[in-house]
DNA sequence: TGCATCTGCTAAAACCATTTAGCAGGGATG
DNA sequence: CATCCCTGCTAAATGGTTTTAGCAGATGCA
């Protein structure tokens, strides 16, 4: 057996009877070029006879262009959303005939700089930065020659960015509170006013309170009661309940997010109260956990696979809106709210 | 301002005062070239002082090495661990200077084998398939001229597999109820012995049930009732305990994962039964869950980070084994399971 | 002196596709 | 009849690197 070398180009055109030229510009599609149509039939005929597939790193290398993107995050999985950005950008990228290159930094500026480096060795056709926490990010201070998208963050550089409408999302939260009637004693599971004047881990999450904030002053509401912390997981939210249920039985709680959506579940059950019955819950994120509970727990989601999509529409798109692209957050009704 | 071209090898050669061919060598690290130590000394200084990047492009047309790896999975997200197989390879990669293309194909035939194509043309180093349910995994019937690894899957064509080492899992499950003194009453929760006659949908889990199998065995023991159930979600888990606390009241529930042991949560906290004093659990995955669950759910881990950086180091080696490289799983000890 | 060997380096080919410039032949136009 | 344009195609340059083959001069040895 005599190894097969790769079929290229020239074999085609060769079998069709043509030189490459004529076999590259009817391959690629050229719209103006005066060839007859028994060539372009040829050429067709003799590339799908052969099995020939270009070599991109040829193409590539006179072309500047490499049909392929990437995507540079600081930490891809130790949330556990980011995977749902990663699979929507795969599937826009997939679907417009690219591939994907995925870099992670661990968010260390030496490694961020190595990664832009990579990719644009690969002389890929765009990069999209994506952060798990959403705000300032940050990005190598080095020349890229190629279109950039901001992915749930943004950046002074880069003024194109993909975001959870979280405003949106806030005055939602409140919204739902007021149609179960359970809106006049509420109780706000994770932040406080205190702790907003200082900085913000996230820009997200400032939206998310301010929405919170507008909604309830113009229903003319304020929460009973507000409980912080700092690490928003069900630990965290369990201690806060219990010692809150200690005192008080307020008709429902707006949490932050769903872990501790989770934590107050506990506290609730071991208070005996019934949810929704005795007191109902909001929250956000659409964690895997909020449909584990019982009752299943309404939440507005993060539109994380949404968003990749979008992100990677608006890298391929030819010229690129110079502003934040708002993805809608989806409320997930489940059981936790007594029906208005 | 002139725009500023990509620099290439022949500008520093040229800065270097010596011919691209010096250049090459020197900057390739080739071992036995007769160059001179000054000439080493003026192209480093050259590459350095210009910002010199190779054109990977270029490299990947004359030596068919492209310094990139493709990881092809059928789902990359929809099970939540996925994402740990993606991270362990990435930061194996990573380490060794590669760059890694992630492709998806949702299972579906046609779109493997263009994922297989779309990798095969960029000149990728290597593949991985990555496989969310462990069985023999579809691998597109292609000549794929580049290393194969198989990642939790196996495939009679390319025989370099990284699995779990299931086996021992299930045996380590069964010691700890042993250990805790809680295996003479004890539930196995998610198959039974009828059905395992059948098809498993996963090889990974036949191994795990042998290894519990085989250590109940060992120590004489019994299950005293085996609950199965489909899928393994936090309902079934509820459902089936719910109803096996009417009749019984077993001292341990041995849950083949963690979404059915929360569910057992559930039935057992409405039973009005203590975790672990009244009844234990061990169970399997370490799901984020299991952290949160109170107490915390002692649970023996898919050690799918590992296994990542595994098949990245088996890809790039120069030789493989021809064979399953099985990987520990973790015990997580939580307190879910009576102390000794 | 003659010949082989070593040292330090370079010219040019090769990898494969895209693209620019242009050629031959035929028909239309003035 | 000379000129121009149109049709259908191709030769050759280009992109940036690696690699093969080989050159000129110096040194070693007889």
């Amino acid at each position: 057996m005599v190894a097969k070398k790769r079929v290229t180009l020239a074999d085609v055109a060769r079998l069709a009877g043509l030189s490459s030229t004529a076999a590259s510009m009817i391959l690629t599609g050229r719209p103006d070029t005066r060839l007859s149509a028994e060539a372009h039939a040829r050429v067709h005929a003799a590339a799908a006879s052969l099995g020939y597939r270009p070599n991109v790193a040829a193409r590539a290398l006179r072309t500047d262009k490499s049909r392929s993107i990437a995507f540079i995050s600081d930490y891809v999985a130790t949330t556990r959303f980011a995977s749902g950005l990663i699979r929507g950008a795969l599937a826009a990228a997939d679907a417009a005939g690219h591939v994907m290159l995925v870099l992670e930094t661990g968010g260390e500026p030496a490694r961020e700089v190595q990664a832009v480096q990579a990719a644009l060795d690969r002389q890929v056709d765009g990069i999209i930065f994506a952060a798990m926490r959403a705000r300032e990010v940050f990005v190598p201070d080095l020349a890229i020659p190629a279109p950039v998208v901001m992915l749930n963050g943004t950046s002074a550089r880069f003024p194109t960015s993909v975001l959870p409408d979280e405003y949106a999302g806030g005055r939602l939260a409140v919204e739902l509170l007021v149609e179960a009637g359970a809106a006049q004693s509420s109780v706000l599971l994770g932040h406080n006013a205190e702790e907003e004047r200082g900085l913000f881990r996230s820009e997200s999450i400032a939206r998310r309170l301010a929405g919170i904030r507008d909604a309830m002053a113009e229903h003319g509401l304020e929460f009973e009661a507000e409980l912080s912390c700092w690490n928003w997981e069900p630990g965290h939210g369990y201690e806060l309940v219990r010692k809150l249920l200690e005192t008080r039985r307020p008709r429902s709680i707006l949490c932050l997010n769903d872990r501790l959506a989770f934590g107050a579940y506990q506290a609730i059950g071991e208070a005996g109260l019934a949810i929704p019955a005795g007191i109902g819950l909001v929250s956000f994120d659409n964690d895997e956990l909020a449909s584990y509970l019982r009752p299943g727990l309404t939440t507005i989601g993060l539109p994380h696979e949404q968003m990749g999509r979008e992100a990677v529409r608006l890298l391929l798109e030819t010229s690129r809106p110079e502003s934040e692209t708002l993805v809608p957050m989806p409320l997930l009704r489940r059981g936790s709210l007594p029906a208005g």
